[in-house]
DNA sequence: ATCCAATTCAAACAAACGTTTGATCGGGTT
DNA sequence: AACCCGATCAAACGTTTGTTTGAATTGGAT
């Protein structure tokens, strides 16, 4: 309806933003893409640097929708609410189905910020940072200090990320074969696994019970 | 002497690109951190791209000078192998003397790779993966599948660089104050605390301290 | 001193960029 | 009908981009 080329630019620009970045996006392609005019992004936004605000604030939107809550069912013992954290993270890169420029944008904004990047992490980090961190409390107990939460949580958002920050390396690294191998599942399952142990709760594959606040000896 | 000026353009480029990226670094900016002239650029390189995959392959071979090998002692224990790689990938980042933009170039190529990306990881990024694969063999025995040996060493290259990829969020998400008080030494033995914990190594040599909580072994 | 090739320089090049302009269109309202 | 206002359009704006040009300069060999 009304604002219609308004949605249209947004998503083209979203698109070309995630693909090529901020500079080496032009305005033309963008409307192009669009099918709007070249005065279209002006007229709507202002400048460039405004729509390509809007496009990230968008993202994050889109991204908050799909994503309801960070929270899953309350009974859900917290390893199986940190399997399902990681997978979920790790499906939104891996489905080559959607167009997925959301996640890309907010990736390309995370790695090299811009004066969207706090916008970004008051919306969508941190969010995320703290429904890791209940689950991690609830992992570990109430005791641990916030420092220390942070190095787990960092470790655990490392790994996940570093499949879709570094894909192309990956690919070049190990062959697009034995890449394509990989799965959701499958990279979930390991990340899972190796965190679990990494914070001391063994190898809790099938465990689904309260896990005790970390036994400090042996 | 001769092609001074050659070098002082690659290493003003090398600072600029990875500063700001490949488009939105100007030749103009770059010839004049060179001191050198606008056309010097076109001169000694031929054109723009050029200078930067010059610019990349300096840094990569800096990077192997800096690192005259990825082998240490053979007599040392491999998990205390295992932390002073990650110590030592961890110190390239978080010195801020440096101009550390050797790193830096290469990173950001890694995160968003143009075609010198295939150079950067036959000449940087493998030999890095076989040492840090050989460290994992000691600790793990030979007979362990090689997509797993993979997965692993992912796990722990993803955290290592989640702390040079992701700094600004990270100083967003905990601020800078505390984002300052990290220490290379303190996240090297998080990370490798973390990971050998992970591998099912729990309580391992070269221990400083409990994974969980954190004693401040040191 | 003279020559020559390599290098540096100021100036200009065409192309692409983001942005602005003023006319034009289309539907509501009076 | 006349009016108006938000939206779209082609065209041009001034700036910056990477690149090229041709003369000036350098330093060593003849």
């Amino acid at each position: 309806m009304i604002d219609d080329t308004r949605q249209r630019l947004i998503d083209a620009a979203g698109a070309i933003f995630a693909e090529k970045g901020y500079e080496a996006a032009s305005v033309r392609d963008i409307c192009q893409q669009a099918s709007a005019n070249i005065a279209a992004v002006n007229y709507h936004f202002g400048d460039k640097k405004s729509l390509y605000v809007a496009a990230v604030r968008h993202a994050q939107s889109c991204a908050d929708s799909e994503n309801p809550e960070v929270v899953w069912p309350a009974d859900m013992p917290p390893a199986q609410r940190l399997r399902e954290f990681i997978r979920t993270m790790l499906e939104r890169k891996l489905d080559t189905s959607k167009p997925h420029w959301h996640l890309g944008i907010m990736l390309r904004e995370m790695a090299h910020p811009t004066e969207a990047c706090a916008a970004v992490v008051d919306d969508y980090v941190r969010p995320m940072a703290d429904g890791l961190r209940q689950i991690l409390k609830e992992l570990l107990g109430q005791e641990f200090p916030d420092e220390q939460g942070n190095l787990i949580g960092f470790s655990i958002v490392g790994q996940v990320l570093f499949y879709y920050i570094h894909q192309p390396i990956i690919r070049l690294l190990i062959g697009n074969e034995a890449y394509d191998k990989l799965s959701v599942r499958m990279l979930a399952d390991h990340i899972t696994n190796f965190s679990l142990a990494g914070m001391g709760l063994g190898s809790s594959i099938g465990r689904t019970g309260p896990v005790v606040p970390l036994e400090t000896g042996s």
